[in-house]
DNA sequence: ACCGTAGCACTAACGGTTACGGTTTTAAAA
DNA sequence: TTTTAAAACCGTAACCGTTAGTGCTACGGT
């Protein structure tokens, strides 16, 4: 047990690098559909199987980059500053991550997103996976039950946001107006959820 | 050319219908992973091929049923009367959509859909299709381009409504409670819209 | 020095989907 | 009516992503 500590941690690690590597390259080259999974595990020097030990699939190859995009936005909401309301935060961070993808360095990557319709989906599906986690994230932080209707349509909103304004011809502009409308909704959800619950949570620690 | 009289149409339909009838009956029967295409085929009786000019995949054969979603959300915006305004509408057909389907009838269909990844990842990105035509239906009933963030915005939100009712304890209380936040957000865009564009569309017919 | 296991390889297969080439049915033109 | 062209359908074989089964090897713990 313990911790496998160093070599073998690190040659997997290698492996992974190489493969994801060697499809990134293979992708831009030859495009996406163009590149069988044949292909990528020869590039790589390993095993087909190989390749599917350290990714769920084809789609997976691509998004192997942005991985924390869900830690990040759940991070946004627990480790923002006391006092700072939850939807600015959430706008913040969303702004940073479209920032982040429109910028003129992972241009190729995103336009061959943009191109398969097969990869488009499968970000869509990732994206409402986030979705779920940063409502349980909201919820958490205000002691509510993790399945509280406001919080996952607000999760769920910030999601349709980021999707939205990458879109947008001015992603940044878009984000902003998308979060007004968001910030209104979220005011008129504390209303609802003020006159459905009118004593306060016994156990709610003030934040 | 003209139009095609007849026996043509009917046969095909019939066929359609043939295929769709076996694959939903052994789909409940044997449970959707455990049913192949080749299956569904043979029940039917007809060439795999056939099958697949029908349909686009196998889980289009599940959501036959519903094609017209997507008409009945774009209809509820055009065809609403002239002085109800948007969300509403929008609000009252949602509403019906999740009753009908979390009516008793359609229940093993629905339990099937959930229990299986795939098809929910289907119907996510099915409703996401329904999303643009919707948000298109609203720009052009507003005299809009069809790209305004606004109309893709709240036609997102208003597809969010029904997933996350569909998933919630009392789906009809969910309904009303996310509309409530969506009217508000509805409301926060018009600021923005009209801020952004002082002078009226000339062209805009009155509605 | 030895054992357990994680990582990897190889082959073969499965299941959804498509390409291809051919036959029958239907609608309409000649 | 006969002819023609398209549409619907068939059967086979293949493609491609993905998985199961089996074993080998190198690493880490003892």
């Amino acid at each position: 047990m313990t911790v496998p500590s160093g070599r073998r941690e690190r040659k997997k690690a290698a492996t992974r690098q190489k493969i994801a590597d060697a499809a990134l390259r293979l992708f831009l080259e030859r495009g996406y559909d163009a590149v069988g999974i044949r292909d990528v595990a020869a590039e790589a020097d390993v095993a087909v199987t190989t390749l599917f030990s350290h990714f769920a699939s084809k789609e997976a190859l691509v998004f192997e980059q942005d991985q924390d995009f869900e830690q990040r936005l759940t991070q946004a909401v627990t480790d923002r500053a006391p006092d700072e309301p939850l939807v600015p935060a959430l706008r913040r961070e969303i702004q940073a991550l479209v920032r982040h993808c429109t910028a003129d360095g992972a241009a190729p990557i995103w336009r061959m997103i943009d191109e398969s319709p097969d990869l488009r989906e499968y970000e869509e599906s990732m994206r409402l996976r986030h979705a779920e986690s940063l409502a349980m994230a909201i919820a958490a932080d205000l002691d509510l039950p993790p399945a509280t209707t406001a919080c996952r349509t607000i999760a769920r909103f910030a999601i349709d946001a980021y999707s939205l304004a990458r879109e947008a011809t001015d992603p940044e502009a878009a984000v902003n107006e998308i979060f007004q409308m968001i910030e209104a909704a979220w005011k008129a959800a504390h209303e609802s959820l003020l006159s459905a619950k009118p004593e306060p949570t016994p156990t709610a620690k003030s934040r």
